[in-house]
DNA sequence: TATATGCTCATTTTT
DNA sequence: TGAGCATATA
């Protein structure tokens, strides 16, 4: 981002913008530019399709593309700004194009590259969100009362910082915790809100009413630490252009285009950031944020909220104004928003025509990527969902060989593992890369099984998400120094640092420097400084604040003339940091010295500790190791715009996935939102799609039976087709002898003996079909009520096969509002210690202990284990 | 200041 | 059940 010559000069390069018709320079654009305009098909154009084509082609006013998975989306976006571009429509720099990741905007800065050659010199505003925010603010950070050397505050300094006012406060952190006010107010501003805007019901939900008045300590905090937090990276260009109309009427001027990736995902606040920059004066009759009703769970009585209040006069368009047209060009696919949860408001995709009088909607509904089987069960599997735009995937590629997608049953979750590892290895052998498949799990804690097995086989893995490297603590120390060498007044950063490695400066010296600090209005380092000059601290903790206070004017007094990777290691060095970890015994110590080396390493490639530090604040992700030929093993959120030829989905169960919890937070529309993670899901896959769920699960340390999910009735049979090893019980690992032939299954024999035949009608289970009566008595007005208690019992043995249960007071679980597992809890329990028994999976055993509907069993063969007792019988 | 013990919580995650 | 955090304890 730094280094184009967009950076320096204000709206530089683009005061005198070349008209269209102006001789082309000689050179690839140019030439090409000739060609288009003479008819001839640009080069960059061959091998669109016609849609695809379409949404290069029409660049004027508003465009919606709604690109399904795999329709070559990505290759539209680069393709139309190639095309803007070598068509001399406009300059690179008077392009606005945002994307929410990094990895999609560098990807898209590389594909551009490529189409238009290197006659362009980048592109300054392609970028996220919030690298355009930083960009943005960094220019005008004064009329935000910031100055635009402002750092920005990742989530832990968020959370530290809200820990300190709400104990100034007096309020108990432990009672009002400041990860979760972080969370809310990550929320408002998502909403665009700042304190004054918050609705009241919120205001009072947390610290006793003070949500507000914290809310603004915060912000105002932030303001006398010159910082941002993530979410005012859009708040407050918001605000400028807002307060700024002459501001926005450069920005105006400035950008003939902007286009939007992943539109789907855009929260409000994104939504009226980019409606302010590319407002128009036809907007005025529809002012698109009124009399929006958004999906709300029943119950939910919070007052309306202040996004539907209409926009304030700022935003409202300027019709005297003659200001050109700005041409916005959104691509998303509505049944790919998966990000609810926070923030982005389907609805904006959903709504863009509205906003946007006379656009034009152009659907990619051609696939490239999967098979008619694969895309046949997605567009089924997602035809339930109410309020689509709608569009229908279809390949021309159709192959009588195809396989179908694979439905595979397990008994449980360590089966499942099992089985699938059998497959990989399968495949492996038949020479497909480890690299090509993939396992999309709904929660991360189904990954550790996997991860066990794989270990065990030896098979190599990867895990695409987990805890990033710039998460890591001994990176954040280092940071923290590097911030405070960098920038003396980051208070965060020293307080972070001044006892780590430990120093002997505790509570106490910290707080005097703090006050200190209060009472002349200066940083840390300052105060501190000032400090130690004075009789006021004890002489121990005072030499060490010295110490620490001299080696940063030391380095800061390096900062200019010594190279910075050079720098950095000595400042590691010489704080006693690296000395801190390799004194470490434990078992992570070492990993941490290799992070702080490759973190050292990967300074390498920028020019300076500053901008080294810009990057670091909004680049969290770290690269992956492409020459590994592994495994992949990830989140289905993780997995979006990710592909694989084989891809595996377990954990098909109600209450995992669909996950439970959406389920009852978000009603109907929390299950439409899972049912667009299974499309996502599905969709990741090219040739080979494997879905399992498992009969039983551990949840929170206790066995419990499942069903299978809704979701799997709801691919189409023609295109699904129940897997052989169907059998899974049998068939895979558990020898027989473990079941005790002869007893009957008390889950039902039938759903795995009989596993094809069943499925292919579903399921026909006793557990199912009751399922499958309840949701189809239950309508969806039942959403998220607690009415209908009904009670019932699945399985053999008085189970309770709810999620939750055994946790005390309600059990069971709500399908559709339903309640269609019960408490075993309330009765005493039928088992005395002593009693022998007998459990599915682990064997025989005798009671040892007896907790409510939790009996603790000394298994003969599987030594102690917890398990509810209704999944035991008497031997 | 280091270790022990208790308590709470348990989807998804980018910037 | 078990990880992460916070307080208790010596």
């Amino acid at each position: 981002m730094s280094g184009s010559p967009d950076d320096l000069p204000f709206f530089g390069d683009d005061e005198t913008p070349r008209p269209p018709s102006a001789a082309p320079r000689a050179g690839g654009i140019a030439a090409r530019a000739m060609a288009a305009r003479q008819g001839a098909a640009a080069p960059y154009l061959e091998g669109l399709n016609p849609e695809q084509r379409l949404a290069v082609e029409t660049t004027e006013g508003p465009v919606l593309v709604l690109a399904g998975a795999g329709t070559g989306k990505t290759r539209v976006l680069t393709t139309r700004i190639a095309h803007i571009l070598a068509t001399g429509r406009a300059y690179p720099s008077q392009i606005l194009a945002v994307t929410f990741t990094n990895k999609a905007a560098r990807e898209m800065k590389a594909r551009i590259g490529v189409l238009v050659g290197q006659a362009i010199e980048g592109m300054p505003w392609l970028g996220t969100f919030h690298s355009i925010g930083v960009k943005l603010l960094r220019r005008h950070a004064e009329l935000a009362g910031l100055k635009s050397s402002f750092t920005i505050l990742d989530t832990d300094d968020q959370i530290r910082l809200l820990k300190q006012l709400i104990q100034a406060e007096g309020l108990d952190d432990k009672r009002w915790p400041a990860r979760q006010f972080a969370q809310m107010i990550d929320g408002w501003k998502n909403k665009g809100l700042v304190p004054k805007d918050i609705p009241e019901g919120d205001a009072r939900a947390f610290a006793n009413g003070k949500g507000r008045e914290l809310y603004t300590a915060y912000q105002e905090r932030l303001k006398t630490l010159n910082a941002v937090d993530f979410g005012d990276l859009l708040l407050h260009p918001i605000r400028i252009f807002r307060e700024n109309p002459d501001v926005l009427a450069e920005y105006h001027r400035k950008f003939k285009y902007i286009l939007v990736d992943e539109y789907q995902d855009t929260n409000t606040a994104q939504y009226l950031w980019l409606r302010l920059l590319a407002q128009r004066p036809q907007i005025k009759s529809g002012l698109p944020a009124e009399g929006r009703a958004r999906d709300r769970a029943p119950g939910d009585v919070s007052p309306a909220p202040a996004e539907d209040q209409p926009p304030q006069a700022a935003e409202r368009p300027v019709s005297e104004n003659k200001q050109q047209q700005i041409n916005i060009c959104c691509v998303g696919d509505d049944d790919q928003s998966i990000y609810g949860w926070r923030g982005a408001e389907v609805d904006n995709i959903l709504r863009f025509e509205k906003d946007f009088p006379g656009a034009t909607v152009i659907r990619l509904e051609r696939n490239y990527r999967s098979t008619a089987h694969i895309l046949g069960a997605a567009s089924h599997l997602i035809a339930h969902n109410e309020g689509r735009l709608g569009k229908t995937l279809f390949t021309d590629a159709a192959d009588p060989d195809d396989p179908k997608v694979k439905v595979h049953a397990a008994w449980d979750s360590e089966e499942e593992a099992r089985a699938l590892g059998e497959e990989i290895e399968a495949l492996q052998a038949k020479e497909h890369a480890l690299n090509d498949m993939a396992i999309l799990v709904r929660a991360s804690f189904q990954m550790r099984e996997f991860e066990d097995r794989f270990v065990t086989l030896g098979l190599n893995y990867r895990v695409i998400g987990g805890p990033r490297f710039y998460e890591r603590m001994e990176i954040r120390d280092a940071l923290a120094y590097f911030r405070v060498v960098a920038q003396g007044a980051d208070d965060l950063a020293f307080e972070r640092i001044v006892n780590v490695p430990k120093r002997g400066l505790g509570e106490a010296a910290v707080r005097q420097i703090h006050d200190v600090a209060r009472m002349r209005g200066a940083p840390l380092l300052q105060a501190a400084r000032d400090l130690v000059g004075t009789e006021e601290m004890k002489p121990k903790p005072r030499a060490a604040l010295r110490n620490l206070v001299e080696s940063f004017e030391r380095w800061q007094g390096m900062l200019e003339r010594t190279p910075h990777t050079e720098l950095a290691e000595l400042i590691l060095e010489e704080s006693g940091y690296t000395d801190m970890w390799k004194n470490d015994r434990s078992a992570e110590a070492p990993g941490r010295l290799e992070n702080l080396k490759e973190l050292i390493r990967s300074m390498e490639e920028y020019e300076s500790l500053r901008g080294f530090l810009e990057h670091v604040a909004l680049v969290m992700d770290a690269e992956r190791d492409e020459e590994l030929d592994a495994v992949s093993l990830m989140t289905l959120h993780s997995a979006k715009g990710l592909e694989f030829d084989t891809v595996f989905l377990p954990g098909w169960e109600e209450g995992l996935f669909p996950h439970q919890r959406a389920l009852d937070e978000g009603g109907r529309s929390g299950l439409e939102e899972e049912r667009r993670l299974a499309y996502v899901g599905l969709t990741r896959a090219k040739k080979n799609l494997h879905v399992w769920f498992t009969s039983n699960r551990r949840i929170h340390g206790l066995w419990q039976s499942t069903i299978p999910s809704r979701f799997l009735d709801e691919l189409p049979e023609a295109h699904v087709e129940v897997a052989e090893d169907g059998g899974a019980y049998g068939g895979y690992g558990r020898p027989l002898g473990d079941r005790q032939p002869g007893r009957p299954n008390p889950y039902g024999p039938s759903r795995f003996d009989e596993a094809a035949e069943v499925f292919s009608s579903t399921y026909a289970t006793p557990g199912w079909q009751r399922a499958q009566k309840n949701r189809t008595d239950a309508t969806a007005r039942n959403w998220g009520t607690r009415s209908g208690h009904q009670v019932e019992r699945i399985g053999y043995g008085e189970t309770d096969s709810g999620y939750g249960a055994g946790r005390g007071s309600v059990k069971g679980r709500t399908i559709e509002g339903e309640l269609v597992a019960k408490s075993v809890a309330d009765s005493p329990s039928a088992f005395k210690v002593g009693d022998r028994v007998f459990h599915l999976k682990f064997g025989n055993g005798n009671v040892a202990a007896i907790d409510g509907n939790k009996l603790t069993i000394d298994f003969d063969k599987a030594g102690q284990k917890r398990v509810l007792d209704g999944f035991v019988e008497r031997a």
